[in-house]
DNA sequence: CGCCACTAACCCATGTTACG
DNA sequence: CGTAACATGGGTTAGTGGCG
């Protein structure tokens, strides 16, 4: 059977009910799928392909991304050809009616749809022994169409997804899936800022109108909540949303963090690694002081740059000592020019052991200091409220910088204890900004007690996004001080 | 084929709460 | 105490399968 001699003919069946003036023909996401799912059935018609059936015989042709990853292509020819015979016919409920030559009745078949069973309507309960109505929106096969052509998608099977009730947690699987192996934090957890997750879950859909914010309440309830009951009820799919953590700027939700496992007896690669020995390169830590040891060196590495430090003094400790290491990580940090590559000049400071000639009390010496001078030109005084903006977000960077030579600076002067302290922060996973203490902040000289309080106050808080310190008081302290930017008073 | 009941996705109004 | 953001109930629209 040949699709482009017109053996097969398109109807659709418009509902009873008005066309909406939003639809303007079939897209062609659409048009794919019907070239798609006629393939599909002269396949079965060819005894290629089994089509299954539903309850009462009917076989219908279930469409999922699988079709795609078959690689079908679109016949151009074919496609203007169902493009034309479906003219305006842009019906609701569109359905594929297929009648062949061989056949005497036409067949109804649902397009991108199957039935697996159905809900009781008078319980609204879904009937015992039977699988819940299953259904795959054009929009969700456009949104894998789009992954497959730029060639991002991830291969993970369709036997793990196609059960899937909820388009976005399709969305939410792909994310949860590219960002496991790419921006993951700790094993299993993945973060997103609201607002990225926003962009890609609901595509600019749950807004204010007024300030276009995402409205965090509805996408959770509407979009997050029901992803994650559907990937985690779904036995097929074999990851699982162990809990979804907020982590709030004041009332607002900034970022939330996926906790997420394997259902059954598979970990994450850094899991496995962990445990033995033969895969990868990472070596066995079992003693808890040498976990320690690895988790404190990774928090004084993170003030060089986000990387994978965890990793790095995993391999480094099983080649050099302890001492020589920590020696070179203090010297690296105390490099006054800024370093392209900290990973890559740790690796060769430790191999060649640059610390070594450098006394011990030089170590801190050249530390930055903390309250040097800001090399960024002071505008004049008496500035417009325009000129702050323009200079807001460089402003909030040289003062994260500042804070952060701070915490170093407080740091040497306090030792291990800071160290310590940010750990416990780390490990308690401490909430959101303590505002009063910033706030009270003032652009003065401490006191020792102070300094003592601020230093691991800093460090405490330390690592903090820096879009936090945006909104504290001790930005506009900081740019009135030193830039006359009174932002009060625009 | 027409009607019905239902659903996903989205939208709106109102109530609640924490922040500044 | 005003406001912004969250929480919640409920409505709309397009799309879905069941049924006669």
């Amino acid at each position: 059977m040949d699709i482009e001699n017109s053996v097969l003919n398109f109807r659709v069946q418009k509902s009873n009910k008005l066309i909406n003036s939003k639809q303007e023909g079939l897209t062609a996401t659409q048009n794919k799928i019907l070239l798609i799912a006629a393939n599909r059935y002269v396949m079965a018609q060819n005894g290629e392909l089994d089509l299954p059936t539903d309850e009462r015989g009917r076989q219908y042709v279930p469409l999922f991304p699988r079709d795609f990853f078959g690689g079908e292509k679109v016949n151009g020819r074919a496609l203007q050809q169902i493009k034309e015979q479906l003219g305006d016919l842009t019906g609701i409920s569109v359905f594929l009616r297929i009648q062949t030559e061989e056949m005497e009745e036409e067949r109804r078949i649902p397009i991108a749809s199957a039935v697996r069973g159905y809900r009781d309507r008078k319980t609204k309960k879904t009937v015992e022994g039977k699988e819940m109505q299953v259904s795959l929106s054009p929009e969700i096969v456009e949104m894998f169409i789009k992954q497959w052509d730029k060639g991002n998608f991830t291969q993970y099977l369709y036997e793990k997804v196609r059960d899937f009730r909820v388009g976005s947690a399709f969305k939410l699987y792909e994310v949860l899936l590219q960002h496991l192996t790419k921006n993951r934090l700790q094993h299993g957890q993945v973060k997103f800022s609201v607002e990225m997750l926003g962009e890609m879950l609901a595509r600019g859909s749950y807004r204010n109108k007024k300030n276009g914010n995402l409205i965090y309440s509805e996408f959770k309830r509407n979009v997050l909540a029901k992803s994650i009951n559907d990937i985690n009820s779904n036995d097929r799919c074999d990851l699982e949303v162990t809990s979804l953590e907020e982590k709030r700027l004041g009332r607002k939700v900034q970022d939330v963090f996926f906790h997420v496992r394997y259902k059954q007896g598979r970990h994450f690669k850094a899991d496995s690694a962990m445990k033995d020995p033969e895969v990868g390169e990472l070596s066995v830590v079992t003693d808890q002081l040498v976990e320690k040891w690895v988790r404190a060196l990774v928090a004084r590495f993170k003030r060089i740059g986000r990387s994978n430090w965890h990793q790095l003094v995993l391999q480094l400790k099983n080649e050099y000592d302890n001492d020589r290491i920590e020696k070179n990580i203090d010297y690296l940090l105390c490099q006054q020019q800024r370093i392209k590559n900290p990973q890559g000049y740790l690796r060769t400071a430790i191999k060649e052991n640059y610390a070594e000639s450098v006394p011990q009390t030089e170590l801190f010496a050249v530390a930055p200091k903390a309250t040097k001078a800001p090399v960024y030109e002071a505008p004049k005084p008496n500035l417009e409220k325009r000129e702050w903006e323009v200079h807001k977000e460089r402003i909030a960077e040289e003062f994260n910088q500042y804070w952060k030579d701070l915490c170093f600076q407080y740091y040497n002067q306090l030792g291990e204890d800071c160290l310590d302290d940010y750990l416990e922060y780390l490990q308690n996973e401490a909430p959101a900004l303590e505002r009063k203490s910033l706030s009270s902040w003032e652009m003065q000289t401490p006191s020792e007690e102070a300094i003592r309080f601020f230093g691991r106050y800093l460090i405490k808080n330390f690592g903090t996004p820096q879009e936090r310190l945006y909104q504290v008081k001790g930005l506009k302290a900081y740019a009135k001080k030193v830039y006359q930017f009174d932002v009060d008073a625009f």
